[in-house]
Order: structure tokens, then sequence, then C-alpha cells
DNA sequence: GGCGATTAGTTGACTAATCAACTATTGAGC
DNA sequence: GCTCAATAGTTGATTAGTCAACTAATCGCC
């Protein structure tokens, strides 16, 4: 099993423990990346993308507002709108606003969309299954347990940065 | 605490507890790199630059071929060699070709680049330790144990697509 | 020592991400 | 019902990331 030191080749170890831990969780969080692009780019998607339409098939029928999707999802993304824009490009998502709100706009995942996602519902399930198989159902849970509690202390630490719409940038004045 | 299912308001539970830890791994890990983000953007340098950076302080005065800083960083990229242009046009690092092997190109970070980091050191530590302070000792051992497992399974799953060079396009013939 | 294969890295063309500034619409208070 | 602030989303300009194709240097080996 690659231990962290070994698979980055730092000479020195780490300072404290939770640095390491920081280090292997955006390591462990890349592969999984890669995996799922693996997957869904040969479908000329991107796993953001791809984030979006699992988000819309979740949200049924009448669809959600942009910025609730951006909300939503797993990476958050300032981009929302174009990225939708490429979906939409794509057919496999539709957009029309809302006529009691006319500032929304929802979005809804079209029949093209559903189906792309039903190709690739299988493939992500089984990439996942076989990627965490090395961890037992009650490791599985424990991790899970672990970084629910690692998001409570990051929570305030990002101070939820963009409150709905972008960044606010809190930059320094020079 | 957060629950996953709560966090992204997905109406239905996961499928499966390992595609509900990739999830947690995913968001988790994007909290982190927000948070360091917050805090090495005001320098005008990115999350995978300061890790470039880190890298070279790791390796010392002989520096680093570029190919082998790209294969140590935390977020696998093949930009690394605008990536350290960069980098170089602020300063931080230098370069210089081999003289034994002329193929080969040594990069070193540069005072200019020790100095930042030395500024970033502390707010990093901090931000880690701080984020990560709801685990105790014991549990974030036990994360760190996990992830290096997860590991594991993962990169039996990612193939190693990049084998040192770039991506090596295993794409769809059509 | 010459020739094809491999390795190291760069460049060009294109795509995507980012942030600030903007429009349109709604809500709150008077 | 008018004005000011807030909300929802888009657009423009710039920067960064991606992949294929390329150059240059070295290696294997006959």
């Amino acid at each position: 099993m690659p231990s962290i030191q070994e698979e980055i080749k730092q000479s020195r170890p780490f300072r404290t423990r939770s640095q390491e831990a920081a280090v292997a969780l955006m390591r462990t969080a890349d592969m999984v990346r890669r995996a799922v692009s693996a997957i869904v780019e040969p479908h000329d998607i991107t796993p953001q993308q791809y984030n979006v339409l699992r988000i819309l098939r979740g949200a049924g029928d009448k669809g959600l507002p942009t910025l609730e999707i951006a909300e939503r999802m797993i990476e958050q993304t300032p981009g929302i709108t174009r990225l939708i824009d490429r979906l939409e490009a794509k057919d496999l998502v539709s957009r029309q606003r809302c006529e009691t709100d006319r500032r929304q706009v929802f979005c809804t995942i079209t029949r093209e969309g559903l189906a792309l996602l039903r190709k690739l519902d299988g493939p992500i399930r089984d990439a996942d299954d076989w990627a965490l198989a090395e961890l037992s159902t009650r490791e599985l849970t424990s991790l899970v347990t672990l970084l629910d509690k690692a998001r409570t202390g990051l929570s305030a630490a990002v101070t939820q940065r963009r409150s709905k719409n972008q960044i606010n940038s809190t930059r320094r004045i020079g």
C-alpha cells in the first residue's frame, strides 16, 4: 500500500497529521475525479456536466433554477451559466424562464440527457464499487462519518465564500 | 453535522455506500481546496502553483526535472510546462537545462519563492489544523489509513493513465 | 557510428474557468 | 406607486487548462 510520503517522494515527513490527512484527501479525490472522467469523457461530457445532469435527474420534471444547481454541485463553480450553456447546446438540458418570477430560469434534463445518464449509471456504479473495493462496508461507513465530521469544521473555515452568486472577492486592498 | 444527503438536497438516498463515500470524498476535498485557495490567492498564486513550490522546496538546491514535478503533484496536470512558465515569470522558480542530459530541464525554487512559502507556512498549517480540528488524532490517523487503502484500489482503477508524459489519450474510435 | 525507438519538454489551437461588470426583475419601505 | 436595495442570471475580457503535434537529445544495438 502506498504511504503518502512514499507516493509523493517528499523527503521530510509531514509536520502535522492534519496536513498529512489534507494531502491524502486531495490525492484520493483527484484519483476518483480522474476515474469518473475516464468514464464520462468518451460521451463528450465533463465530470461537472455529469454532476449537473445527475442533480437535474434528481430534481424531476419541474427542474431547478440555475443558481440552485450551482449550490448543489460537488465542486462549486461560478461558471454555472456557461456550463449549462454547453449542456443545452448538446440538447441534454433545456431552459425555460419562470413565469411567476421572471428573474429565474428553470433547467430541466431532456430525454436525451436521461438516456445518457442511463448509459452511464452502470459503469459509474461499478467504478465506485470496484475503486473502493479495498474497503469493507464498516470501513466505508467510518470513512463517510469522518469526512462528514471534517466538513463540519471546514464549512466554518471556508466561511461559505459564495453566498449564492459569484464569489464575493475578499481580496487584498493593494 | 451535515449529512451528505441533506447537504446536496438529493431527494433519494445513495444507492450504494461506496457512491456515498465517493461523493463525500469529493465534496470534502473541494472544501479543502477552496480553503487553501483562499490563503494562497491573495499572494497571486494558485493552489497548484503553491504545490509546485512546496515540491521544489522539498527537493532542495539541485531542483527537479520538469516532469518529475508533474508526477509528484497532488492533482495531476498535463499543463506543467505553462504552470512553471508562470512561476518563472514571477521569479519564484528558475530553470536550467541539465548538462549531462540536455533533454532535461531542472527547476529550482528561488529566494523569492522560498520567502513566499515562509509567509504561507503558518497560515496553511493553521488552516489545516483548524479545518480538521473536529477530528481527534486517532480519527485523523484512521482517516489517513482509510484514504491510503482507497487509493490502493483506485490506482488499479485509474490504471495510471499518464505514464510519465501527457495523458495517453485512450479515447473511443468514433 | 548510424538509425529507429524512446524520453523530455515545448508549442499551437482550442476549450473551459474565472472575476468584474452588467441587465432585468422583484421586494421593502415609505 | 416610486425609489432603493437585493436577487437571478448573463456577458466580456482575461487567464488557465487540455490534447495533439512537434523538436531535441539520448539510448539500444547491430
